[in-house]
Order: C-alpha cells, then sequence, then structure tokens
DNA sequence: CTGAAAGCGCTTACAG
DNA sequence: CTGAAAGCGCTTACAG
C-alpha cells in the first residue's frame, strides 16, 4: 500500500512490499509463475501494474549470467554490403525471429581485422548468449576459432568453408540450383551457355560454379567461365570479358542478380538484346531482379526461411541441445530476362 | 601468484589477489587508472594480462546503472527497408562511429505497432542508453513521448516531424537540395520540370517537393507534380502518369534515386530516350543511381556524416549536454542521365 | 507454496 | 593513493 519511492524505478522490493510477499516470491512470478499460489500470483500481478514495476535486465543478467541477446555478426566489405540486399533481408527476418523470444539483436559489422577483433571481444566477453554469423568469405573468419573456445555458440549463414563440422549452418542449395537454371536455360533451346561466376572463397560462389559444371559436364567450355566478386560493376566487366572471348555464347547464368544486371548492361551496350541474343539467369531473387528492365529469371533463396531456421538453431544451441546444418532448396522464378 | 581458479572466468577479485592489491585498486585503474599509483597500475596490468580478465559488462551496468550500448530504432516498413540502401549506409556509420567508443549497437526494428510496442519497451526498459531514431514517416513514432518521458536521450535522422523542439535531429538540407537540381536542370536547358515527389508524410518528400516548387516560382505548373513512395515501382507509375498528364516535360526531378530508376523505365517504355528527351535528376546519390544504365544525376546526402554527428550529438546528450539540430547541405552529382 | 539469505561481479563514496 | 564496506537489483538453492 505505500506509495513506491518518489523518482527512482521501482524495484522487486517495492513490488514485494505492495503485494505483501517476499521478494523471491515475486521473482518467481518473474520468472514463469510456477511453483507460485494463484493468489500470490495475482497480487504480484497487481503490484506489478500499480507500481509500473520493470525488471533491471542488468541485474538479472548478472544474477542468472545469461546476457538474453544475440549477436548478428557481419563480416563482409561495406561495399558488397550496401550493393547487397540480402543482408538487409537476413537481418530483418532473423530479428523478427528473434523478436518472438524477446531477444534483442545486437548489430556487430566487422568488415576489417581491428573491428573483427574488436567484435570477438565484445562477443567473448560475455554480451550475447551466442552468434549469428553472416560472412561469405573464407578468411574473414580467423575469430571462430577464439568464439567457440570460449563457449559461445554460433550459427552461420552458408556453409561455414573450413568449420563445416566445428559449427552449424544453414545454407541454400547452391549446387542443385545452379543445375536447375543451367537445366532451364537449356530447356528453352539455349546451348552455348556461359557464365559468370561468384567469388570462389565463398561457398555460394564456390558451389554454384560447380553445379553448372555438373549440369553441363561435357559441354563446359573453359572461355565461357568469367569471375566477378557479386558486385554490379564486375557483373559488368565479366560479361565484356566473356562477349570477347565467346562472342557466341546465347545464354548466361550468373552468380546473382546483382551481377546480371551488369551483365545486362554489358550485353546491350554492344548492341545484343536479353533475352532474344543472350538469355540471362541470375541467382538471390532479390531486388536487383525486380528494379530494372528487363526483369531477372532467377534462382530464389528463401532468406525468411533461412534466418528464421538460424535462429531456430541458435536458440536450440544457446539451451544446450547439439547444433545442425541444414541445407534449404532454391526455387526457380521465370521473369524477362530467360 | 595463485593461479585462478579452474573453469570459471576470472573476476576482479583474481585480479587483485593476483596484484597483491585491493578490489577497489583494480576497479579504479579499470575505470580509468586516475588515484593510482603507478606501481599499483602496473601490478594489475599484469595480473589482468597474467588472469586473462575481462569485466562482467552486467556486473558493471548495474553498479553503475548504464548500459554501455546503443540502439538504433528502424521505423519502417520492411518494403522500403531492402529497396533502400540508405538505412544500410546510416547502419554502418552510426555502427562505425559508436565502435570508436567501443558502444555496440542494439539493432531494432520496428515495422508495425507490436514491434514497436516491444522496442518501446525495451529502450524504456533500461537496455541502451539512448536512442538513433531512423523513422521517416510522421505517424510512426506515436513512441516518441514515451521514450523522452522515461528520459532516454534520442536523436533523429531527419526532421522529427512534430517533435521538432523535442528531440534533436541531423537531416540533409532537403530544400536547397531540391531547389539546387532545378536550378540545374535549368542550366542545361530544360523549360518544362516536372517531378516526381516522395511521400509527404516525412521530412525529406515535404522539403524537396517545397524546393522544387520555391525554384520555379511562376513556372511552377501543377499537372508536372506526381506522387511516389520512395520504391521503383511506385517511380515507374508516377512518371507514366506525368507522362500522360503532362507530355512535354523535357525533365523530370524525382525524389530519390529509386523512384528515378523506376521513371527511367517508364520513359524508355514509350520510346523516349534519358537524358535526350527527358532529363532525369534524382536525390540520395545511393547505389541505385550507380547501378543501372544510365547512371543518375543526383543530389548526394552525406548519409556518412549525417550517422557521425548523430552519434556525436547522442553521446553528447547521454552525457548530459542539452540536445541540438542541425542541417548538412547536400552535392550535385553530374552523371548521364541529366 | 513461501521466506530468509547468500551470491552474481562490479563501482563508489568514505575514511584514512 | 588505498582498503573495507555498502550497494546496484535480481535469482536460486535451502529450509520449512
Amino acid at each position: 500500500m505505500t506509495p513506491p519511492p518518489a523518482k527512482k524505478r521501482p524495484t522487486i522490493d517495492d513490488v514485494a512490499r505492495v503485494a505483501g510477499v517476499s521478494r523471491g516470491t515475486v521473482s518467481r512470478v518473474l520468472t514463469g509463475g510456477h511453483w507460485v499460489s494463484p493468489d500470490a500470483s495475482a497480487a504480484v500481478t497487481a503490484a506489478i501494474a500499480e507500481t509500473g514495476y520493470r525488471v533491471n535486465p542488468h541485474a538479472r543478467s548478472l544474477a542468472t549470467s545469461k546476457a538474453n541477446s544475440v549477436a548478428f555478426l557481419l563480416t563482409e566489405s561495406y561495399e558488397r554490403l550496401f550493393d547487397d540486399p540480402n543482408f538487409a533481408i537476413l537481418l530483418r527476418g532473423a530479428s523478427t525471429a528473434l523478436a518472438q523470444s524477446d531477444i534483442p539483436l545486437v548489430l556487430l559489422m566487422a568488415g576489417n581485422e581491428a573491428e573483427q577483433r574488436r567484435a570477438t571481444e565484445f562477443i567473448t566477453g560475455g554480451h550475447v548468449d551466442g552468434v549469428l554469423l553472416v560472412s561469405s568469405h573464407q578468411g574473414r573468419q580467423d575469430f571462430l576459432p577464439e568464439i567457440s573456445r570460449a563457449g559461445v555458440p554460433a550459427i552461420s549463414c552458408g556453409i561455414p568453408l573450413g568449420f563445416e563440422r566445428k559449427i552449424g549452418y544453414v545454407a541454400a542449395d547452391d549446387f542443385s540450383g545452379a543445375q536447375e537454371m543451367v537445366r532451364y536455360l537449356r530447356s528453352i533451346g539455349r546451348t552455348r551457355i556461359g557464365t559468370v561466376a561468384g567469388p570462389q572463397d565463398t561457398s555460394g560462389g564456390l558451389s554454384r560454379l560447380r553445379g553448372y559444371r555438373d549440369e553441363l559436364g561435357d559441354d563446359v567450355v573453359e572461355d565461357r567461365i568469367a569471375y566477378g566478386d557479386y558486385g554490379f560493376a564486375s557483373g559488368e566487366r565479366a560479361m565484356h570479358e566473356l562477349l570477347e572471348r565467346a562472342p557466341d555464347i546465347d545464354a548466361v547464368f550468373v552468380g546473382n542478380d546483382l551481377m546480371a544486371r551488369g551483365a545486362i548492361k554489358a550485353i546491350e551496350s554492344t548492341g545484343r538484346r536479353v533475352p532474344e541474343d543472350i538469355a540471362v539467369g541470375g541467382f538471390d531473387d532479390s531486388p536487383a531482379a525486380l528494379d530494372g528492365s528487363p526483369t531477372i529469371t532467377t534462382m530464389r533463396q528463401p532468406f525468411e526461411r533461412i534466418s528464421q531456421e538460424m535462429v531456430r538453431l541458435l536458440l536450440a544451441a544457446i539451451a544446450g541441445e547439439a547444433t545442425a546444418a541444414m541445407t534449404i532448396p532454391t526455387q526457380l522464378v521465370r521473369r524477362e530476362s530467360a
């Protein structure tokens, strides 16, 4: 009945006093309500409402030694980051999935080594209970051993090259997706199919090229293969290269949509038309596939699903379950470019 | 000299024991090193290295009642979010600037009302010391009063419509930028200049249209004004509308680059050419201005600068300084579209 | 089902 | 400059 102290935030003691119970009982209803009588529970609930009580997250974390938060660690060069909407989609998906469990997302951007050190420091320092790893490039993962040594669970987006067996991951089925795109291009009558492959130190870049090779089998012609870095400009450049080396190609499978946009620009700049002269297939189904002309036929990566599964696996790992790896199928989306 | 306890993380007590000083002294060097003798300081530093001690952030936060973290609150529909790279750039800028002070960024995405409630709860719950507000649309800010009532400092990106006087902000000079673009279009000989304006419940959309009107003065023709929502598709649609209503326009100022891409698609689909028949000026200098053909002449918004200043003002506000508002000039970037 | 008590790991006046 | 002590606000065995 005593009104809570003037200025300060009410604490658990204030609630206990108002409810006429002990601090322990208040804490019990706060942490799940088990082993509390209905009467006590009701009194506490009322007292919480009356006092406007909110749990102090730091005190709780100190007592439980759980941070109740998760890190989203992005180790990617900044250029890629802004160019590539996939990251934003992953971020949203993860944030939303975590919100369901009332767990905030701490965003850690570590594009260079100094930032990676800082991020590692932060993660192993007890600020978070686990980490969602989004770092496509190999070699940007020197911190992985340190994190796992510290016992902080982590789940990777895409196969963590070199750590496949050490940390869990969720990846799109890049290999089969690439196969399917090539198969599709053949099905519409194309016979000289080139590719602009993504970076070969990423699992996606690697697997998609492998899928392309596998599907083509004996029809693979090395001159029809060029490489980019997933950026728009690199797609444009690689396509010019391809047109020079193999001017007779009638289709090209490009490692992601953004490079596909660049490739289309290159193709059109030589007076050829898409898809009439050269059909273009992309990968991702990112906004880049839609925002421009022609719209791009592509393999859809289910990023919402991927981020959801990542969160699910991470939460499970934090709860002590064994980690796991999963692969999720991609889906052909037909549009104007092929 | 005693080795630290086996499994547990070393605490400040372990350090004190190894260094042969009291806990208070260790804490003093941890928190700045003032009022500590050189000898003691050296001993503590050595002990920290020896034990591998790391401060427990929760314990520190509980004792100081400071969270040592800052929220980045994004209240924007998800579609916009992925379409618009500006958010990513702001995010990066803020993250980098905060990292300098060793302050992590907690990302809060609140696209709908339920998420906003949750975010407000989180912010006023003591999880963070301040918030960077990125929410262009008015009406998405019902939570502002509650946050300021809780005494949590906030700095807005762009003018917080309806709260101009209550919370600090950093905004690009949209009005002058729009004026300059129109002036430029005139300087290259265009006389019938239309505009695709952004959403009129955002300070940017509002001010840019105002700048357009102001610069044109008596030459404003209402039929040459259409509206979009900053998305690609809306730019395309609005441009078609404009071409119907005012087929003789020879230039168009579009409220952002992404809509400008859509407008270009619309223009070219009618057989007209950019910039020969219709010159197109955008706003932002986002990747969309570069990733496509033709590249877009635009007004550069200095987002790195904006995010830096936001962080600076927020940190100052957290430190108890009075809040402030600042406006930063934009810059014309000439490319192919005009 | 409930209360009293110890403990989580730090910081910060207070004396000296 | 330094140590002893109180305090930050919670949780969780432990008895009952």
